[in-house]
RNA sequence: GCACCCGUGGCUCAACUGGAUAGAGCACCUGACUACGGAUCAGGAGGUUACAGGUUCGAAUCCUGUCGGGUGUACCA
């Protein structure tokens, strides 16, 4: 009670018209926030609100055998980005990559590299060869029926759980995968606590299946097994579990993945960071869920996002007509090389910041809107470190970097700050304080972009702040009060860059 | 056809979830003490928030309809 009062001493409320104005005492604000940042470092916005809650975010899901393009970089991005505002918050988060390594298509690259494998490279150039495989079978598919067959044959077995040739194709292709997967996670920074294919269900499935038909709400039709959804929707197309040949599909594979997660997490929320393409996939499990009386189906939330497309239309792996990642970052990474040389030749560890700068660039670019909005990809926009992007967030933080460096080398900055001083401030001090709501906010939304445009707007303000505010060779209190609140500002750039997966160098 | 999502200056996006004169960035124009680093900053120009109704003290935000774009629509994932 006390201490509330203490905070409260320095506001009144104004009414006018028909709001409530408050007057918030600028020196008792300045000190409140700036002091209490400095306290908690680089725990500043953290909490515990999350205690004892478990979060598991999928994230990723590449598929094998699939070049990762730009647009398996939106799940990745925004996965990372959710997990790690959950773990600042307290929560137990478990991040997984939910590998496609399974399914139907499976068969048809195990066809296509028996009939022509030898006409690729697989081991020097495998996403590349595997990508020319898989277009090549469906420009051959039609024309040729033996093609189909075998696929199906392929996958039949491979489900069959019969360790033979198939499999042994599908498991060398699947580390293959995996290996060029890994270059680009180790690149984005990104760590799973758990990678694991649709595969890994594989034992479980038959039982999944069982679970659901004891539940007494599947039907045959049409010769395979279908959970009815109709209740929910006029045209809501039913679930199927098992296709006519009794091998078993995606939702199979995601609804024994799900009951797995269940009982071995028994999470407060499951965050499926997926394309918004697979809304009705998602909205059919959570129905299936809820058909079987399941209470924690609500706990199952699909975090979609918009898709990315290309200028000339949607992208397409079996066209060709797709971006590879892997181009994009080092793309981003010379022109940030090349932005350095121009600008801060002299630049010591100049390679480690083009590399930070470069895929900063990219993430925050895919962090700044929000989720559902479609993204446009426009190498001119990715490629850009001006104005509303991951560099000026990174560059006003080097800027800050660069005055604390002044001013210890001035031996200044010491003495007591007067934080009445810092009215010139006023904007920068409310949004600083507003930081620990902002996180709890992007949270609760899943909407990093709840975070990007607070950081965009407290960089805007820092920088319009500093040209006209001196730090250096002011009065002795002003140059401390001044200095506290760049010091402040700089912990909190780099603990809301760290959330969003982007490094914050010292100088750029 | 049906369902869901989106529609805000030329372009890309905000608007604390119904509040005050709708804010930024890009592009364009004009400027910044021989610069606490110009990847920055100051200023200018640019809006009937797709359109038409409705709800109320008040709507970019909620409801209805229309138009435009995107996605999905049972044996792919």
């Amino acid at each position: 009670m006390g201490s509330l009062d203490a905070r409260l001493s320095g506001i009144e409320a104004v009414a006018t018209g028909p709001y409530l104005n408050f007057r918030v005492d600028r020196a008792l604000l300045a000190r409140t926030v700036i002091e209490g940042i400095l306290a908690q470092g680089d725990a500043y916005g953290s909490s515990d609100e999350g205690r004892g809650k478990t979060i598991v975010v999928d994230l990723s899901s590449p598929n094998i055998a699939k070049p990762m393009s730009v647009g398996h970089l939106r799940s990745t991005v925004i996965g990372a980005a959710i997990q790690r505002l959950h773990d600042v918050l307290g929560y137990e988060t478990i991040g997984i990559n939910h590998i496609g390594d399974w399914g139907s298509q499976f068969g048809k690259l195990v066809a296509a590299v028996d009939r022509w494998g030898d006409t690729v490279d697989l081991e020097r150039a495998p996403i590349k060869s595997l990508l020319a495989l898989y277009v090549r079978y469906h420009e051959e598919e039609e024309g040729d029926p033996s093609l189909p067959a075998a696929a199906r044959a392929a996958f039949q077995e491979l489900e069959s759980g019969e360790d033979g040739k198939v499999r042994a194709t599908w498991r060398h292709l699947t580390e293959l995968s995996m290996e060029e997967f890994d270059k680009i996670y180790s690149r984005l920074n990104v760590k799973f606590d758990l990678v694991r294919g649709e595969s890994y269900y594989e034992p479980y499935l038959d039982e999944t299946v069982d679970r659901i038909v004891e539940a007494g709400i599947t039907e045959e039709s049409e010769g395979a097994l279908v959970v009815d959804l109709s209740e929910f929707g006029k045209n809501l197309p039913p679930c199927l579990l098992r296709k006519g040949d009794g091998t078993t599909l995606y939702a199979t594979r995601d609804l024994a993945a799900a009951f797995h997660r269940w009982e071995k997490y028994h999470f407060h929320r499951a965050l499926y960071v997926v394309g918004s393409d697979q809304r009705l996939h998602f909205k059919q499990l959570k129905l299936v869920l809820r058909r079987m009386g399941l209470d924690w189906e609500p706990r199952m939330e699909h975090i979609d996002f918009g898709m990315m497309r290309l200028p000339e239309g949607k992208m397409s792996t079996r066209k060709g007509r797709v971006v590879f990642l892997e181009d994009v970052l080092d793309r981003a990474v010379e022109e940030a090389a090349k932005i350095i040389a121009e600008k801060n030749p002299g630049l010591a560890d100049s390679d480690e910041v083009a590399r930070q700068v470069g895929i900063g660039a990219v993430v925050f670019n895919d962090l700044k809107r929000e989720r559902v909005k479609d993204v446009e990809f426009v190498w001119e926009e990715v490629l850009s470190f001006e104005g509303e992007t991951g560099p000026y967030v990174q560059y006003t933080h080097a800027r800050l970097a660069s005055i604390l460096r002044k001013v210890a080398a001035a031996g200044e900055g010491e003495a007591e700050p007067d934080w009445a001083l810092l009215e010139d401030a006023a904007p920068i001090l409310v949004r600083l304080g507003r930081y620990p709501e902002v996180l709890t906010s992007a949270a609760a939304h899943a909407e990093p972009s709840e975070l990007t445009s607070y950081l965009l707007a407290l960089c805007r303000e820092l920088n319009a702040w500093y040209v006209k505010s001196r730090v250096l060779g002011g009065e002795p209190a002003l140059t401390a009060a001044r200095a506290q609140l760049v010091r402040s500002s700089k912990i909190l750039l780099h603990n809301g860059l760290a959330i969003l997966g982007l490094d914050a160098p010292e100088e750029m």
